[in-house]
RNA sequence: GCCCCCAUGGUCUAGUGGUUAGGACGCCUGCCUUUCACGCAGGAGAUCGCCGGUUCGAGCCCGGCUGGGGGUACCA
């Protein structure tokens, strides 16, 4: 089994190609152990640059998708596209056309709207196929089932320009014979473009390969997914701090088909889950919700030293993280929450006038605050336990509510309402940090 | 216009002739609790797109319709 993925190479890495590279990679590294090719369609130099390309890897090594051949150039087949291509043209199979799109109008003016151009050879211009009258090309789809398209339907399609170059259909066609592909995983918008391309392989004598079409992905409005509703691209979910392994998950999830009593899956669970004959057939809307539900459950899967490595990188903090991480883990969904939350244990309390009026704005809450201040000082051992301790009986002795104490407290050490636990907090902070914050609010609120 | 594909709560889905139509995200309530989260327990939310047919019986099978999507490029 030989399945490849043929992106062409546009800059970001969209959403669907990047399922559609999953779906793949899930093939290539399931129980069926697929050889996955990678193949780079640069056939259009219009949007081709090695830039883009850098990107595409580079979204590929981000996502843990590993290939087992390539990446090869569909430029690089040039010597073969051009031999298929004669052979084309000796055969009769193709012609030289000199119509354009306004003769291609013309013809179905007359001809009827159902008909499909038909061109006469010119010998020159443009490289078309010439396609039956009759019949009809008909293949197999793995999530489908069969599909038929009648041939008196479609155009002769051009396959080359008038100066040589290929185009996509006869492309892609010839270089999945030439690397004995025989699973096609691609998206459902290349369902009308199969036909042309069994065409071209039928002309040239070819075995077709097996077909799965993917339902697309859509944004929340039912269209194809795109850059102006959120995210749309995986380099745009890495920068929202979402992490590989949950993308994967979300996005194999998309249509893969498993039970539903079950969502947390690694990359090599799905691998051994997945099940091409399983995919849905219908179109999933990319719900960015549902992602960080699953990011944070992969989040918190990871182990500490893991994720803040991760954490590291992805704020370039040249502080150490680890122990802010550790106290922060729980409460976080993706890396870009973190600093928001955790920022204030490294520069400073946070300036939230709302907070202090709220929780320092009494004569008793300063008190309550000054209270605390001493019975801090007095802690013999600076942790977790015996910071809770010492609180807690001053809790006791005031006979407060937690929040009247906490709060003040909190506020003082990190300038907002929220944060991590508090005695966690303290400890992270350490003594002489956690008192100068509290002092610093005793003096300028009381 | 023409060709093709799709259709279960707002979203992702399970379900393949007999179920109170199951789960997850989100939402609401309660518990936990120092805040926010996490976790736990509940709840609201579905005429299974519509009409007709087959059948004792249809979300599941058939037909039509409607809606949505894709293609219709000398783009991929």
């Amino acid at each position: 089994m030989r399945v490849r993925f043929a992106p062409s190479p546009t800059g970001q890495m969209h959403i669907g190609n990047a399922r559609t590279a999953i779906y793949n990679w899930l093939l290539a590294r399931g129980p069926e152990r697929a050889t996955f090719v990678l193949r780079v369609e640069d056939t259009d130099p219009e949007r081709s640059s090695e830039a883009n390309v850098a990107f595409l890897l580079d979204a590929l090594a981000w996502l843990g998708l590993d290939w087992d051949e390539g990446p090869i150039r569909q430029t690089d087949n040039t010597a073969r596209h051009q031999a298929a291509l004669a052979t084309l043209l000796v055969d009769g199979r193709a012609y030289r056309s000199r119509a354009g799109a306004a003769e291609v109008a013309a013809y179905r003016a007359t001809h009827g709207a159902e008909r499909g151009f038909r061109g006469e050879d010119d010998g020159e211009g443009a490289v078309r196929l010439r396609v039956p009258d009759t019949g009809a090309t008909t293949f197999t789809d793995v999530i489908r089932g069969e599909i038929a398209t009648p041939n008196v339907s479609m155009d002769d399609p051009v396959i080359a320009r008038a100066d040589g170059s290929v185009l996509y259909n006869f492309a892609v066609a010839v270089d999945d014979i030439d690397a004995q592909i025989t699973h096609v995983l691609r998206g459902e918008d290349h369902i009308s473009n199969t036909p042309r391309q069994l065409l071209v392989m039928e002309a040239l004598g070819a075995t077709p390969p097996v077909y799965a079409h993917l339902p697309l992905i859509r944004d929340e409005s039912g269209k194809k997914l795109s850059k102006r509703h959120g995210a749309a691209s995986v380099q745009q979910l890495r920068d929202l701090g979402y992490l590989p392994e949950a993308v994967v998950n979300y996005l194999s999830l998309l249509g893969a088909g498993f039970a539903a009593d079950e969502e947390f899956f690694t990359p090599q669970e799905l691998a051994q889950r997945f099940r091409l004959a399983a995919v849905s057939k219908s179109p999933a809307v990319f719900d960015e919700r549902k992602l960080r539900h699953l990011n944070g459950q992969h989040l918190r899967a990871l182990p500490v030293e893991e994720l803040t490595r991760r954490l590291q990188a992805f704020t370039g903090a040249d502080v150490d993280l680890g122990p802010a991480v550790a106290i922060c883990r729980e409460k976080i969904q993706t890396l870009a929450d973190f600093w928001p939350l955790a920022g204030f244990l490294y520069d400073g309390p946070a300036d939230d006038p709302a907070a202090a009026a709220k929780w320092l704005g009494s004569e008793e809450q300063i008190a309550t605050l000054r209270a605390a201040r001493d019975r801090l000082a007095q802690v013999p051992t600076w942790d977790v336990a015996s910071l809770e301790a010492a609180l807690s009986d001053l809790l006791d002795e005031l006979g407060l509510k937690p929040g009247q104490l906490y709060q003040p407290i909190r506020v003082a050490l990190a300038g907002r309402t929220v944060s991590p636990g508090i005695f966690e907090t303290l400890a992270v902070l350490g003594p002489e940090a956690s008192l100068a914050r509290i002092d610093r609010s005793l003096t300028t609120r009381g």
